[in-house]
DNA sequence: GGTCATGGTGCACACTTGTTCACATAATGT
DNA sequence: ACATTATGTGAACAAGTGTGCACCATGACC
C-alpha cells in the first residue's frame, strides 16, 4: 500500500469528516459519540484512539481547520475588494456566500461558542479575536477613522465581529433559502454594519462613558 | 397529602430545576438524558413521563421560564432609569448584574440559540425579537431618533440585542471574575453600544445600500 | 365509603457507550 | 530478508440509555 503517513492522515480526515457530517446534519457536537463517529468512518471504534485522545481532541483538531477556512476567508474578501463606495455591501455578501459554501464549519462554530469545553470555547474565540486583530490593522493601514483612539478601535473590530457571529448563526438558521430572503437578509446585515461605521465615523475623542 | 396538583408541580420543578443544574454545572443541554435528569430530581426515569413527553418538551418549558425572566429584566431596567446622559451605561451595568444572578438561564439561552432543535431556537430567537420590539417601542415613546424610518429602527433595534447577546456569551463565560475585569468588561459594551447609537444618531435617511 | 384517575415505582428489554486487550497485517528500517 | 513498529480489527466488559409494562398508593369525586 501507499505511504503509511498518508494512510493515516487518511482515516485520521475521514474521522474529522464524520464529525463534520454529524453536525451538518443537525445534531450538536457535544452528542457525538466516538462509536457513532467510528462508523460513519467506516472504522472501528477503537481505531479512533490511534488519532485522538477523546473527542474534546478532535474539537480542537476541528478548530484548526476552521483557523485554516476564516484565514481564506480574509484573504479572498480582501482580494475581491474593489469599488471603496460598496465596501461594506459587497464584502458582506462575499462573507454570506463563503458561510454557506462552507456552511458545515460554521455550524461548528457556532456550536463550540456556546457548546464545548471552556478549551473549545477558548480557541474559537482566539480565532475570532485574530479576525479581529487583522480587522484592526486594515483599518489603519488605509488611515481610515484617524478620529479612533487605539482603545476604541479595538471595541470597533470586537463590534464587527460580534455582529458578524450573530448574523452568521442566522443566516445558518434561515430556514426559508429564497434568493429573496437572502438578500434581505444580506441588506439589514449590511445596514448594521453601515451604522456601526456611521458611528465610528462620528465619533468624538471626548465621548463619556 | 398536600394537593395533588401542588405536587405535581413540585415535581415537575424538580425536574426543570435538574436539567439547569446539569447545564449550570457547564454540561450541555443537549448531552442530557432522561434518566440523569429523573436521577438528579429524587425521581424514577418513569417519571418523567408524566410531565414531559421528551426532553425538547422540557427544553421549550424551560424557554417559557427563560421569557419570564427576560420580561422581569425589562420591568426593572425600566424602572431604574434615571439619568438619561448615562442611559447606556446604566442599563448595561443593570444588565450584567442581572445576567450574573440569573446566569443559569442565560448559559441556557446562549446554549439553545445555537444548540436545540429547531423548534427550539425558533423559540429562543421569537423571545429576543419581543425583546427587540420591546426596544423599538421605547425609542418610539420618547420620540427619540426621529430620524429613523421604521425600517433602520428594526435594524436598530435587531443590532443592540445581537451585541447583547454576543456580549452575554462573552459576560458568562468571563473566567477572570474580578471586579476589576467585570467592570473593563462593562465599559467595553456601554462603548460598544455608544457607537451604534452615535451611528443612529447620525443616520442620513438617504444613506446609500 | 367506595370507585377512579393520577402520579410515582420497579422491573424488564434491547440497545448504545467508553475503554481494555489480544491479535492481525503490512509498511519501515536495517 | 527479517525484525520492528505503526495502524486497524474484533471480542468483551460494565455502565448507561430510552421506553414499555404491571403495579401501587392516595387524593379527588360522587
Amino acid at each position: 500500500m501507499n505511504n503509511r503517513q498518508e494512510r493515516k492522515l487518511l482515516t485520521r480526515q475521514s474521522l474529522m469528516n464524520a464529525a463534520l457530517q454529524w453536525v451538518e446534519e443537525g445534531q450538536h457536537f457535544s452528542s457525538l459519540s466516538i462509536r457513532e463517529v467510528a462508523k460513519r468512518a467506516g472504522v472501528v471504534p477503537t481505531a479512533f484512539y490511534r488519532h485522538f485522545k477523546d473527542l474534546d481532541d478532535l474539537a480542537l483538531n476541528l478548530v484548526d481547520e476552521l483557523s485554516l477556512v476564516l484565514r481564506q476567508l480574509m484573504r479572498e474578501v480582501r482580494q475581491n475588494r474593489v469599488n471603496p463606495q460598496h465596501i461594506i455591501r459587497d464584502s458582506v455578501q462575499q462573507y454570506c456566500q463563503y458561510v454557506v459554501s462552507q456552511r458545515v464549519f460554521f455550524i461548528f462554530m457556532s456550536q463550540s461558542m456556546t457548546g464545548g469545553t471552556a478549551l473549545i470555547r477558548q480557541a474559537v474565540r482566539s480565532e475570532l479575536q485574530y479576525f479581529a486583530k487583522e480587522l484592526v490593522a486594515d483599518l489603519q493601514r488605509f488611515s481610515l477613522l484617524p478620529n479612533l483612539d487605539p482603545a476604541m478601535m479595538d471595541v470597533l473590530a470586537d463590534l464587527t465581529i460580534s455582529t458578524m457571529a450573530f448574523a452568521t448563526v442566522q443566516l445558518l438558521d434561515l430556514s426559508d433559502a429564497s434568493t429573496q430572503s437572502r438578500q434581505d437578509f444580506e441588506n439589514k446585515m449590511s445596514r448594521q454594519l453601515q451604522l456601526i461605521y456611521v458611528g465610528a465615523a462620528n465619533w468624538k475623542r471626548k465621548e463619556p462613558l
